[in-house]
DNA sequence: GAAAACCCTAGCAAATTACTAGGATTTAAA
DNA sequence: TTTAAATCCTAGTAATTTGCTAGGGTTTTC
């Protein structure tokens, strides 16, 4: 029931490309020095970000990556799914219509996981990016405000 | 991000307990055969739910469990925090008053993983067993309706 | 042609999950 | 008073997942 290191990560280094890459593509190398991140491990997690179509990488020298998108229209539940896989605390065959659960009938977890499931994206698609950005340069104008390594 | 079998089979677990256990205590033993799942292992969950006081043993030859309070002041946040431990999908010293992590002023993640973790908080805590004893009464009536064993 | 970047695959230790196993203890009922 | 039905307690363990590290290869700019 926890969020991996991919999603925490990932979501830390996606705002950092945000932040960084208007002017030029961002190395992988920058942002893992930035947060605190293993470079390798950042690597792999960038690549599936950029599978799931939300950055685009520049390769070569002086590359890097960039959004595939506005940062607006990049949700927290496109990020941590990309991560993650899918966000369900719970799969049923029985929340589809064809549903090959043969207890499906009496069964009414079904529904408590189905609410859970649901709130979550709720949540998670009710965020983006570009809400995240702007609040991280608010943050940045008031004092005490070091970049370091951190478990989220 | 998954909830475990931990969860899934005593949820269900403490339905079936809630249903059978009004005229007498319940034997982990029928539960496990009504419900398909490892008895040995049913054990382990209903030492976590006694643990955390949702459940009562009575030892002995006919004996078995009973709930230790009304259904409906049982609440599937209760359930599964007995079982899975703290929901939060993310744990994080800055949530709290006396915040030890140094990067809490530059920290954006921090409020995509409390509202993550508020909105689960909210959705467990807003069913309680008896909400779905009674659903389940009402699955009940209707036809093909098989109690089996499943993955929820 | 050298360096800076991404790309791809594999391996691996540590932790977690989902059980199984072997008994000890308590209590009702035969 | 014995027996059997229950819970209680502790330990072990195979399979999976997590969180990396490692060793290259390829592309592109300078």
């Amino acid at each position: 029931m926890k969020i991996s290191t991919k999603g925490r990560y990932g979501l830390r280094a996606l705002i950092d490309l945000a932040q960084y890459s208007e002017i030029e593509p961002v190395s992988i190398n920058s942002i893992a020095i930035r947060q605190g991140i293993s470079e390798r491990y950042l690597e792999q997690l960038m690549t599936l970000m950029k599978k799931a179509g939300l950055i685009k990488s520049i390769r070569g020298a002086g590359g890097g990556y960039v959004l595939a998108k506005d940062m607006s229209e990049i949700s927290v539940g496109d990020v941590l799914r990309a991560l993650e896989g899918n966000l369900e605390t719970v799969e049923c065959t029985a929340f589809s219509q064809e549903d090959t659960c043969e207890a499906a009938g009496g069964c009414v977890t079904k529904y408590v996981w189905q609410r859970i499931n649901e709130s979550i994206r709720q949540t998670v698609d009710e965020i983006n990016l570009k809400q995240l950005v702007d609040e991280s340069r608010n943050i940045k104008n008031h004092p005490s405000s070091e970049q370091m390594k951190c478990n989220r």
